[in-house]
RNA sequence: CGCGGGAUGGAGCAGUCUGGUAGCUCGUCGGGCUCAUAACCCGAAGGUCGUUAGUUCAAAUCUAGCUCCCGCAACCA
């Protein structure tokens, strides 16, 4: 049996319609789905939306229609955009859900009969208008950090998770387990901020708003985020708080890697294990805090203009293009930025003059030189090892990167080995051979190398671009698109004929396109 | 003294853990080539690696201080 992958990202919240940085989330994720998928794993990979809470209770009043109809419209939205990214998720989830919330009940039930929640007294500033509690740090000249008017002392009945319980325990999890809080700054973080300070207890429950799923046994409260979205990890695979798990369960629990924004690692890192724990279940495998995308220098906001959407985003570049762009500019630890001249830059220099260029010219001359018809390969010489053996090691180094989840090194191995095919192009000069009839089949060689490390080349990046990676192995006319076949350097089959060449990103005018945005975004 | 991260040629980044000729991509300049999307290949210029002091035969890399930027600061996804 295959090894199981269970991959998800954090669920979206629907206050609003997420922005290009928010979608960067799920294509990383997607990235490293596909490849798993590649590798023969048995993936799971779930994503969805997270959709109760006050603020979006509000936002459905401000437009006169019920939270669920709110809910509705946006979650479509968010998975319209996910599917627009051309993103491979197995499920997307919704915490409106009704099983979903059955099961949250339970979890609560279960954890309320074990003494790890209890009922206490929260105490806040309490914003009126705003019907909202804040903590003193996050009072602006101690008025409401949202309205801006008086805050007073109050306090509210409500629902406590004993965090402190198991915090020497999560301390001890941390510790024994160096790759669970991924980048390491992000574990001393943690630590230091969190852990070594002592947990307070976590308020999970709230009276001050109705959207939510209620406290089956104080229908006054609500179950707040926290064990609502936190569990849906769990809920939709089908675990169950009485023990009868499902199959799903059994198979991919726990999570191999939780993919979150590197803000809300605090809960994914020291909430969710602590329920886990209380829950008597294992902690997942590694929870990997990626970094923000910035616009220039700042972080994206609406107050900012300068939000930059994904749908918006393809409609400019096109799909693959900001796929690219996403995977290959966001480094491991650190924000990355995104502009229109970035953007530009890349695709023009990568995919177009890189990638796209070198198999528009190998497979013109596969048509010129040999009328299509795949060449056959054995007139080796010395000058052809060092490109061999580099698509043979390739598929080791991508792998490597991808285990680290290192994406954006994984892209630049496999864009190595074509920078490596155009150099190959010039040291063998195809075109000179070609004059001499008595070179054909050393002609038919060197083509040969190309149009396979090409292959190996597509094999790799159809973990990241998907739809040109399938228009080359359409180019290439092959079938033989496996990770195996990567082992050995003779996957494409002589005389077969590749296509015709067709150019796969088009080089972008700089000035033109940045004229094209200032259009497209004045008809908005 | 709240915690953590960052500061590397014009731009975007790697290298810092495990000190030892400063690297990659883009851009610029020069050359080559013509199969190809004015693409490709080669070469060059350009950085006292934020700052000060220390450790060391040797520091971008270790230690301490300082400056600037960013995130977090707990119930705000």
């Amino acid at each position: 049996m295959n090894k199981k992958f269970y991959i998800s990202t954090a669920i979206a919240y629907t206050s609003a319609k997420p922005h290009i940085g928010n979608t960067y989330e799920i294509v990383l994720a997607d990235a490293i789905a596909r490849y798993k998928r590649l590798l023969g794993y048995d993936v799971y990979f779930q994503t969805g939306t997270d959709e109760h809470g006050l603020k979006i209770q509000q936002k459905a009043i401000d437009e006169g229609i019920t939270p669920q109809e709110y809910v509705d419209n946006i979650s479509k939205e968010i998975k319209n955009i996910w599917d627009l990214m051309n993103t491979s998720y197995d499920k997307f989830v919704r915490t409106t859900d009704k099983e979903h919330e059955e099961i949250v009940k339970k979890i609560f039930k279960k954890l309320y009969d074990k003494g790890d929640i209890y009922k206490g007294k929260y105490e806040g500033w309490y914003c009126v208008p705003c019907e909202s509690f804040f903590t003193d740090s996050q009072l602006v000249d101690n008025k409401c950090p949202d309205c801006g008017r008086e805050v007073k002392k109050e306090s509210e009945e409500a629902y406590f998770f004993k965090l402190s319980k198991y915090q020497d325990r999560l301390i001890e999890y941390i510790n024994n387990h160096p790759e669970f809080i991924q980048p390491d700054s992000r574990k001393n973080e943690m630590l230091n901020n969190f852990l070594k300070q002592g947990l307070q207890d976590l308020c999970v429950s709230r009276t001050t708003f109705d959207w939510g799923i209620p406290v089956d046994f104080d229908s006054k409260h609500v179950i707040y985020v926290w064990i609502d979205a936190l569990s849906n990890y769990i809920t939709f695979l089908g675990y169950d708080p009485d023990g009868n798990h499902s199959e799903n369960f059994k198979k991919y629990w726990p999570a191999d890697v939780h993919l979150i924004g590197k803000d809300i690692l605090r809960f994914h890192t020291l909430y969710w294990p602590i329920m886990l724990m209380a829950l008597d279940l294992e902690l997942p495998k590694q929870v990997f805090g990626h970094p923000w995308l910035l616009i220039g220098d700042g972080k994206m906001s609406k107050s900012k203009g300068n939000v930059m959407y994904a749908d918006d985003l393809v409609n400019l570049f096109g799909l693959d293009e900001i796929r690219y762009y996403l995977l290959h500019e966001i480094p491991f630890a650190n924000d990355g930025t995104i502009t229109y001249d970035l953007i530009i830059e890349r695709i023009n220099s990568d995919l177009a003059n890189i990638l796209g260029n070198l198999v528009n010219r190998t497979i013109s001359m596969v048509n010129k030189y040999f009328d299509g018809v795949v060449p056959s390969s054995k007139y080796r010489e010395q000058i052809d090892d060092e490109l061999i053996s580099l698509a043979l090691k390739t598929p080791e180094i991508v792998t490597e990167h991808m285990d680290e989840l290192k994406v954006a090194a994984a892209i630049d191995d496999i864009f190595e080995l074509l920078r490596r095919c155009n150099k190959y192009i010039d040291e063998t000069t195809p075109w000179i051979l070609a004059k001499d009839e008595t070179k054909k089949d050393r002609l038919g060689t060197v083509l040969y190398n190309l149009l396979e490390s090409i292959r190996i080349a597509s094999v790799l990046l159809s973990a990241f671009l998907p739809d040109t990676s399938k228009e080359i192995f359409n180019q290439l006319n092959t079938t033989l698109t496996n990770y195996e076949s990567l082992s050995e350097f003779n996957g494409m089959e002589q005389t077969k004929r590749v296509n015709q060449p067709k150019p796969l990103f088009a080089r972008i005018d700089k000035n033109i396109k940045l004229k094209e945005i200032e259009d497209y975004k004045s008809v908005k």
